[in-house]
DNA sequence: ATAATTTATATGTCTGCACATAATAAACTG
DNA sequence: CAGTTTATTATGTGCAGACATATAAATTAT
């Protein structure tokens, strides 16, 4: 017996978790349709609706049109993680930002990265290198491709004064993206630029983003020594 | 001129998305209130609601009641991480899947992870080391507390055949739990764990999990070279 | 028996209305 | 004039009813 009404969509969410983590709803378990649900609690079935939508939106349940909802049969855990600008991340932390520009040209990318891109063969893009330091210790190495003939604007950017990842964010709207981590054995070069001993590890973000005329950017992020990205569940 | 009618809240969103793009509403801007949004596109409020929640929970939109709504003046890209069950995640990619326990046994942890679990002084708890591998390879490296106390369960499970991963998954609700990730630099320890080389990098997982009555679980994932997590946005 | 069509049903979403809640702005007071 | 109270306002959420849409299941046609 819960003995507190069920009134709100919180509370209808919460006595559904309740009776998944209760086992009274095993994984794979149909559970009752909103209306049926809507009529025990007596609410709304709009009310019910919302609570359902939330934890299927969670990976907790699983729903389908006429086939009805389902308790997941593993549920895949959900982690939201925020991507800010980077300059706003060393800020937030206190630390003093700088950005140095490190090269950039204009120039035939690698075969991998032209075909992540889908560039056409031999087409020539910008290629911006630069470090994010946070009082004045390296933070960040920005390693990035920019379309200029997706985006043409960025051919008048004076880099050297805005990081390519502000000016980018600030700029240019993107429709899709994706973004991958991992992990990275500092070679000479990477130690080098992030003044670090070679063969420490370092924590590694790659991220495309695209609009519809085709690649925008394409950027690795190596970050220094200690760095840890973190979020709640 | 949009050309296309606004009906669903998709299209509010699309709309919204749209004036944000084109700098018609810029970062910092106060935003028309719902029922403006909703006469000037001739749907009910309730739509335009469910549109600017949505983005709002993307992070585009900051919304206060009385307030009002604004567009965020900088863009926190949300990225959303899916984080299965170990075993899940190996058979799902086609390869087959092995647990091997390493070691358990009931000690006293170290002092940081006592602080991280806020332990009671001297409080022995259950350590479990264990390997996850796929094909027969070395996949990551499980090294867990369990709060023994929390979860008495715990003490009758044979993780010889079962990993404590997977275990918990199934039995334990918890209420919540934080996940960082970072990287580590591969020592003789791990490089002989996962059989790679001494200074490889090496993506790492910390995840805690909570309920009401203390800490259920503290855990590092250590993980194989190469492995990397990835996500749309 | 198999394929195409229809029907039934659970979720998805819109509408219009109402009231709750939070937070600002305005009015008031000692 | 500072501190407190009150009104105002935008969002948050609830309700009942309706229709849209996807799709499993039943039915009919080939």
């Amino acid at each position: 017996m819960t003995g507190t009404a069920i009134k709100n969509w919180q509370s209808v969410q919460q006595e559904v978790l309740n009776r998944i983590n209760s086992k009274l709803w095993k994984p794979g378990d149909l559970i009752p349709n909103e209306a049926q649900l809507a009529s025990e609690f007596g609410c709304a079935r709009a009310t019910v609706n919302r609570a359902l939508q939330n934890l299927a939106d969670t990976g907790l349940l699983e729903r389908r049109r006429k086939a009805g909802t389902r308790v997941a049969t593993h549920p895949v855990r959900k982690a939201t993680l925020d991507i800010p600008i980077i300059r706003k991340e060393i800020t937030g932390k206190g630390y003093a930002y700088r950005y140095a520009l490190v090269s950039t040209e204009t120039v035939v990318p690698p075969r991998d990265m032209a075909a992540r891109m889908r560039l056409k063969p031999d087409e020539k893009i910008l290629h911006i290198v630069g470090l994010h330091m946070a009082n004045g210790e390296p933070y960040v190495f920005e390693n990035r491709w920019i379309n200029s003939n997706v985006v043409p604007a960025v051919r008048d950017v004076d880099f050297s004064k805005q990081s390519p990842n502000e000016w980018l964010v600030e700029n240019i709207p993107f429709t899709s993206g994706d973004i991958a981590f991992s992990a990275l054995c500092a070679g000479d070069f990477e130690a080098e630029m992030l003044s670090c001993k070679t063969g420490e590890g370092l924590f590694v973000i790659d991220r495309s983003t695209w609009k519809a005329e085709g690649a925008i950017t394409s950027v690795r992020l190596v970050f220094a020594p200690g760095y840890r990205i973190h979020t709640e569940i």
